[in-house]
DNA sequence: GTTTCAATGTCGATT
DNA sequence: AATCGACGTTGAAAC
């Protein structure tokens, strides 16, 4: 990994085309060769970025000044970490292209640092609590969490339009299809809807009603699913995890 | 920006929970707090992140050692930027979190490299996007793309839930609402849906139809349109620049 | 490989 | 503050 912190003017064109004025910025580049640009604020997005796979080429450029345009006298300087460090007659132009006309271009006007390090392969992270865990615990759980009576058809009911998160039957054995969200928003209300529309039409499922079910429900969601006859579910998703493994449970 | 090159392990609470197993990484922490965990590579996604607002809180510990518990002999390092090139029996923990109960935990076992940079405030990011472009072009092109006898009503015909891209009439005099995206897939439907669900209401737009237009149609969006009887056109965008502007044509 | 959906999404505009 | 839609989305899994 490669870390140069430099004054930079930065021009992206690709699936759009973006500009960035001169400042003093952070430019990392990757051992996969992707490129990123940080400022010293907003999200983890970076300002500009090319992703792998791409390739960078580097070329030492003179300046045109304002007053005249400048003789090449640096024209046959290094590209290594120090040489922009001097009276800022001379740039660096990193190009950055894909396969896919892509084509990011960083003018480095002056280097502050530059500073390569190896990293070695990281061994990935490890997450807990998305979205298809509490459909899994869910599966597991019906009828501790619906009531007595409820049953399991099967998870992952294909439809033409995706899959439907879960199919159940109720105690009087309709079918129900239940959409699990980890947030459910108004799109996760669409979602149900629409494969309720298409499931309600198959003969054996006619008369099919819906549940949504999510850790955190939004109003407008609610509202919206309460409209169209959905039921909604909030799902405590330390309760099904502690249920479903005992050691997890309080003493 | 802080730019820490160190061993270190990561766990992360808030949302899910995730964890980094020990390795050499980058830490980033911007002016605003906000901490970026990076690998050498993936894409410009951090594997582990807090943004801000955050608080970052750092203390040297002890490490318990495999063999037995180390003796606190090194509790009152300092916590600059060479002190952990050492044996190895301190570590920096650093404890970043937000005020909804979101926390980030880094030990750093070994520090590497240890630098901050003044970057001062970015002029920030300009761009010049292709989606408007798109509806723009398509209006002033509906004879030429739809076919001829196709007119057009307006553009962003209001609707109490937004306006909607384009207003045509078809030869035969119909209305038919056009949704316009870059790429095609089921929100745009849904919305599309709902505007022509509104729309059909009013007196003079009984019977409107809706046109789906994208560069990209997804083909689950594209069975649903069918499934609700809107038809799909795709868009190619630089034939449609080309019509716009003859400089861009071929010659 | 392509297509699909979730995301600690992020980001901006609008209510 | 909350909602909505777009994103150079990214990332991962299913097909």
């Amino acid at each position: 990994m490669r870390l140069v912190i430099a004054d930079c003017e930065v021009n992206y064109s690709g699936r759009l085309d973006a500009h960035l004025a001169p400042a003093k910025r952070l430019i990392m580049v990757k051992a996969d060769g992707s490129v990123l640009i940080h400022s010293d604020g907003g999200s983890y997005k970076p300002l500009n970025w090319m992703s792998a796979p791409c390739h960078l080429s580097i070329e030492a450029n003179s300046i045109v000044t304002t007053s005249a345009a400048a003789d090449e006298t640096d024209a046959d300087a290094p590209d290594g970490a120090d040489n922009a460090i001097d009276a800022g007659e001379t740039a660096q132009i990193w190009t950055v292209t894909t396969k896919k006309n892509e084509a990011l271009v960083i003018t480095l006007f002056r280097v502050y640092s530059d500073e390569t390090f190896e990293l070695g392969i990281d061994p990935g992270l490890e997450k807990d609590g998305v979205e298809a865990h509490l459909q899994e615990l869910l599966a597991e759980q019906v009828e501790a969490v619906l009531g007595v009576g409820w049953s399991l058809i099967r998870r992952e009911w294909p439809t033409p339009i995706g899959p439907v998160d879960l199919l159940v039957r109720d105690p009087a054995g309709q079918p129900v299809a239940i959409e699990v969200k980890r947030r459910g928003e108004i799109d996760g209300v669409e979602q149900l809807t629409r494969y309720l529309e298409l499931l309600g039409r198959q003969v054996d499922l006619q008369g099919i009603t819906g549940i949504f079910a999510a850790q955190e429900i939004k109003p407008q969601a609610r509202t919206l699913a309460e409209d169209r006859e959905i039921r909604c579910l909030l799902l405590d998703y330390d309760a099904m995890r502690g249920l479903d493994d005992p050691t997890n449970r309080l003493f």
